[in-house]
DNA sequence: ACTTTTGTTCGTAATTTAACGAACAAAAAT
DNA sequence: ATTTTTGTTCGTTAAATTACGAACAAAAGT
Protein backbone atom coordinates (compact mmCIF):
# COMPACT_ATOMS: atom_id res chain seq x y z
CA UNK A 1 0.00 0.00 0.00
CA UNK A 2 1.20 3.65 -0.50
CA UNK A 3 0.00 5.27 2.21
CA UNK A 4 -1.81 4.57 4.70
CA UNK A 5 -4.41 7.33 5.62
CA UNK A 6 -6.84 6.79 8.74
CA UNK A 7 -8.68 10.08 7.94
CA UNK A 8 -10.31 10.74 4.64
CA UNK A 9 -10.32 13.44 2.40
CA UNK A 10 -14.23 14.43 3.62
CA UNK A 11 -13.17 14.44 6.97
CA UNK A 12 -10.50 16.98 6.07
CA UNK A 13 -13.14 18.77 4.14
CA UNK A 14 -16.11 19.11 6.74
CA UNK A 15 -13.37 19.93 9.29
CA UNK A 16 -12.06 22.95 6.92
CA UNK A 17 -15.75 24.07 6.13
CA UNK A 18 -16.27 24.14 10.14
CA UNK A 19 -13.37 25.63 10.89
CA UNK A 20 -14.19 28.34 8.48
CA UNK A 21 -17.81 28.53 10.38
CA UNK A 22 -15.68 28.56 14.10
CA UNK A 23 -15.95 32.30 14.47
CA UNK A 24 -19.23 34.14 15.16
CA UNK A 25 -18.99 36.64 12.80
CA UNK A 26 -18.43 33.89 10.01
CA UNK A 27 -21.39 32.12 11.27
CA UNK A 28 -23.15 35.62 11.06
CA UNK A 29 -21.80 36.59 7.86
CA UNK A 30 -23.10 32.88 6.28
CA UNK A 31 -26.33 33.00 8.11
CA UNK A 32 -27.18 36.54 6.70
CA UNK A 33 -26.08 35.38 2.92
CA UNK A 34 -27.96 32.70 3.28
CA UNK A 35 -31.16 34.44 4.35
CA UNK A 36 -30.49 37.11 1.60
CA UNK A 37 -28.74 35.98 -1.45
CA UNK A 38 -26.36 38.85 -1.47
CA UNK A 39 -24.85 41.42 0.49
CA UNK A 40 -22.01 44.03 0.54
CA UNK A 41 -18.85 43.90 2.68
CA UNK A 42 -19.97 47.76 3.25
CA UNK A 43 -23.36 47.02 4.44
CA UNK A 44 -21.53 44.31 7.14
CA UNK A 45 -18.74 46.92 8.16
CA UNK A 46 -22.00 48.69 8.96
CA UNK A 47 -23.64 46.20 11.37
CA UNK A 48 -20.74 44.53 13.07
CA UNK A 49 -18.79 46.03 15.89
CA UNK A 50 -15.35 45.56 14.09
CA UNK A 51 -12.69 47.31 12.07
CA UNK A 52 -12.73 46.85 8.02
CA UNK A 53 -9.70 45.27 7.85
CA UNK A 54 -10.78 42.84 10.63
CA UNK A 55 -13.77 41.96 8.49
CA UNK A 56 -12.27 41.98 5.24
CA UNK A 57 -10.14 38.91 6.55
CA UNK A 58 -13.04 37.46 8.13
CA UNK A 59 -14.53 37.50 4.37
CA UNK A 60 -10.90 36.38 2.79
CA UNK A 61 -11.21 33.07 5.30
CA UNK A 62 -14.84 32.66 4.19
CA UNK A 63 -13.47 32.99 0.48
CA UNK A 64 -10.74 31.02 1.27
CA UNK A 65 -12.81 28.16 2.54
CA UNK A 66 -14.67 28.58 -0.36
CA UNK A 67 -18.02 29.21 0.96
CA UNK A 68 -18.75 32.46 -0.15
CA UNK A 69 -17.55 34.41 -3.22
CA UNK A 70 -17.42 38.20 -4.45
CA UNK A 71 -18.33 39.75 -7.27
CA UNK A 72 -17.21 43.33 -8.62
CA UNK A 73 -19.55 45.73 -8.55
CA UNK A 74 -17.23 48.75 -8.72
CA UNK A 75 -16.66 50.76 -6.31
CA UNK A 76 -18.26 48.15 -4.03
CA UNK A 77 -18.24 44.01 -3.74
CA UNK A 78 -21.26 41.85 -3.69
CA UNK A 79 -20.65 38.75 -1.75
CA UNK A 80 -22.97 35.68 -2.19
CA UNK A 81 -22.66 31.88 -1.16
CA UNK A 82 -20.74 29.72 -3.18
CA UNK A 83 -23.78 27.21 -4.13
CA UNK A 84 -21.32 24.55 -5.59
CA UNK A 85 -19.31 24.03 -1.95
CA UNK A 86 -22.10 25.31 0.15
CA UNK A 87 -24.28 21.98 -1.23
CA UNK A 88 -21.22 20.00 -0.46
CA UNK A 89 -20.43 21.16 2.96
CA UNK A 90 -24.44 20.54 3.36
CA UNK A 91 -23.76 16.97 2.20
CA UNK A 92 -21.15 16.67 4.71
CA UNK A 93 -22.48 17.87 7.48
CA UNK A 94 -25.81 16.51 6.46
CA UNK A 95 -23.98 12.77 6.82
CA UNK A 96 -22.07 13.81 10.43
CA UNK A 97 -25.21 14.45 11.80
CA UNK A 98 -27.30 11.80 10.14
CA UNK A 99 -29.95 14.55 9.16
CA UNK B 1 -32.48 48.77 25.59
CA UNK B 2 -29.50 47.39 27.37
CA UNK B 3 -27.26 46.06 24.36
CA UNK B 4 -27.40 46.37 21.17
CA UNK B 5 -26.39 42.97 20.73
CA UNK B 6 -25.98 42.07 16.39
CA UNK B 7 -24.96 37.89 16.58
CA UNK B 8 -27.17 35.95 18.24
CA UNK B 9 -26.24 33.16 21.24
CA UNK B 10 -27.55 30.59 18.69
CA UNK B 11 -24.92 31.94 16.30
CA UNK B 12 -22.09 32.08 18.96
CA UNK B 13 -23.27 28.41 19.90
CA UNK B 14 -22.96 27.02 16.66
CA UNK B 15 -19.47 28.55 16.27
CA UNK B 16 -18.67 27.21 19.10
CA UNK B 17 -19.70 23.72 18.09
CA UNK B 18 -18.08 24.62 14.57
CA UNK B 19 -14.75 25.47 15.75
CA UNK B 20 -14.50 22.34 18.13
CA UNK B 21 -15.43 20.24 14.95
CA UNK B 22 -12.58 22.12 13.00
CA UNK B 23 -9.46 20.07 12.73
CA UNK B 24 -9.57 16.53 11.10
CA UNK B 25 -8.56 14.20 14.26
CA UNK B 26 -11.77 15.78 16.15
CA UNK B 27 -13.66 15.39 12.96
CA UNK B 28 -12.44 12.12 12.67
CA UNK B 29 -12.97 11.19 16.54
CA UNK B 30 -16.30 12.72 16.38
CA UNK B 31 -17.62 10.46 13.21
CA UNK B 32 -16.04 7.51 14.88
CA UNK B 33 -18.46 8.01 17.72
CA UNK B 34 -21.79 8.53 15.94
CA UNK B 35 -20.83 5.38 14.28
CA UNK B 36 -19.98 3.03 16.96
CA UNK B 37 -21.38 4.46 20.42
CA UNK B 38 -18.60 4.40 22.07
CA UNK B 39 -13.95 3.87 22.12
CA UNK B 40 -11.62 4.08 24.62
CA UNK B 41 -8.61 6.70 24.33
CA UNK B 42 -5.67 4.12 23.83
CA UNK B 43 -8.01 2.50 20.87
CA UNK B 44 -7.54 6.08 19.47
CA UNK B 45 -4.44 6.41 20.44
CA UNK B 46 -3.17 3.41 18.51
CA UNK B 47 -4.51 4.48 15.56
CA UNK B 48 -3.94 7.94 15.24
CA UNK B 49 -0.57 9.10 14.31
CA UNK B 50 -0.39 11.68 17.49
CA UNK B 51 1.33 11.66 20.42
CA UNK B 52 -1.53 10.46 23.17
CA UNK B 53 -0.94 13.91 24.90
CA UNK B 54 -2.23 15.67 21.67
CA UNK B 55 -5.10 13.25 21.37
CA UNK B 56 -5.74 13.93 25.36
CA UNK B 57 -5.86 18.16 23.90
CA UNK B 58 -8.04 17.34 21.12
CA UNK B 59 -10.10 15.24 23.35
CA UNK B 60 -10.28 18.00 26.08
CA UNK B 61 -11.29 20.36 23.67
CA UNK B 62 -13.86 18.25 22.56
CA UNK B 63 -15.46 17.72 25.98
CA UNK B 64 -15.58 21.21 26.64
CA UNK B 65 -17.45 21.92 24.05
CA UNK B 66 -19.82 19.80 25.33
CA UNK B 67 -19.87 17.62 22.15
CA UNK B 68 -18.43 14.11 23.68
CA UNK B 69 -17.92 12.82 27.60
CA UNK B 70 -16.18 10.58 29.13
CA UNK B 71 -16.99 7.56 31.84
CA UNK B 72 -13.95 6.53 33.58
CA UNK B 73 -13.60 2.59 33.82
CA UNK B 74 -10.66 2.17 35.35
CA UNK B 75 -7.99 2.07 34.35
CA UNK B 76 -9.22 3.50 30.86
CA UNK B 77 -11.84 6.14 30.03
CA UNK B 78 -14.53 5.42 27.87
CA UNK B 79 -15.57 8.34 25.37
CA UNK B 80 -19.14 8.59 24.23
CA UNK B 81 -20.73 11.06 22.29
CA UNK B 82 -22.84 13.75 24.55
CA UNK B 83 -26.23 13.04 23.35
CA UNK B 84 -28.15 16.28 24.57
CA UNK B 85 -25.60 18.26 23.05
CA UNK B 86 -24.90 16.39 19.96
CA UNK B 87 -28.91 16.79 19.71
CA UNK B 88 -28.64 21.14 20.02
CA UNK B 89 -25.64 20.67 17.33
CA UNK B 90 -27.47 18.88 14.78
CA UNK B 91 -30.71 21.79 15.36
CA UNK B 92 -28.21 24.56 15.02
CA UNK B 93 -26.64 23.04 11.96
CA UNK B 94 -30.15 22.15 10.53
CA UNK B 95 -31.65 25.22 10.41
CA UNK B 96 -27.82 26.98 9.00
CA UNK B 97 -27.43 24.77 6.24
CA UNK B 98 -31.56 24.76 5.58
CA UNK B 99 -31.33 20.72 5.98
C1' DA C 1 5.18 -3.35 47.82
C1' DC C 2 6.15 -2.99 43.14
C1' DT C 3 5.08 -2.84 38.21
C1' DT C 4 2.15 -1.96 34.48
C1' DT C 5 -1.39 0.35 32.17
C1' DT C 6 -3.72 4.42 31.09
C1' DG C 7 -4.38 9.07 30.45
C1' DT C 8 -3.57 13.92 32.11
C1' DT C 9 -0.71 17.82 33.03
C1' DC C 10 3.51 20.50 32.41
C1' DG C 11 6.87 22.92 29.87
C1' DT C 12 8.13 24.36 25.54
C1' DA C 13 8.11 25.77 20.69
C1' DA C 14 6.21 26.91 16.21
C1' DT C 15 2.34 28.35 13.86
C1' DT C 16 -2.08 30.40 13.26
C1' DT C 17 -5.74 33.45 14.51
C1' DA C 18 -7.88 37.73 15.62
C1' DA C 19 -7.67 42.33 16.06
C1' DC C 20 -6.44 47.25 15.15
C1' DG C 21 -5.06 51.51 12.62
C1' DA C 22 -2.45 53.32 8.86
C1' DA C 23 -1.33 53.17 4.29
C1' DC C 24 -2.60 51.95 -0.16
C1' DA C 25 -5.25 50.89 -4.66
C1' DA C 26 -9.08 51.23 -7.86
C1' DA C 27 -12.72 53.15 -9.71
C1' DA C 28 -16.64 56.32 -9.53
C1' DA C 29 -18.20 60.98 -8.85
C1' DT C 30 -17.44 65.75 -9.01
C1' DA D 1 -7.68 66.38 -12.36
C1' DT D 2 -9.24 65.92 -7.72
C1' DT D 3 -11.96 63.94 -4.32
C1' DT D 4 -14.68 60.40 -2.43
C1' DT D 5 -15.97 55.81 -1.74
C1' DT D 6 -14.80 51.21 -1.01
C1' DG D 7 -12.19 47.50 0.38
C1' DT D 8 -7.51 45.27 0.64
C1' DT D 9 -2.89 44.94 2.30
C1' DC D 10 0.73 45.99 5.66
C1' DG D 11 2.74 46.07 10.09
C1' DT D 12 2.07 45.00 14.60
C1' DT D 13 0.49 42.83 18.83
C1' DA D 14 -1.78 39.57 21.84
C1' DA D 15 -3.82 35.37 22.30
C1' DA D 16 -4.97 30.76 20.91
C1' DT D 17 -3.84 26.46 18.60
C1' DT D 18 -1.20 22.44 17.61
C1' DA D 19 2.30 19.58 18.61
C1' DC D 20 5.83 16.92 21.23
C1' DG D 21 8.20 14.44 25.08
C1' DA D 22 8.81 14.19 29.95
C1' DA D 23 6.89 13.95 34.22
C1' DC D 24 3.10 12.76 36.93
C1' DA D 25 -1.19 10.45 38.96
C1' DA D 26 -4.41 6.71 39.69
C1' DA D 27 -5.75 2.41 39.80
C1' DA D 28 -5.27 -2.43 38.45
C1' DG D 29 -2.42 -6.47 38.30
C1' DT D 30 1.44 -9.21 40.11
Amino acid sequence: MIEQEIITEEQKLAARYAKAMGHPIRMYILELLTKQACCYSGDLSEILPIAKSTLSQHLKELKDAGLIQGEIEAPKIKYCINRENWEKARQLFKRHFKI
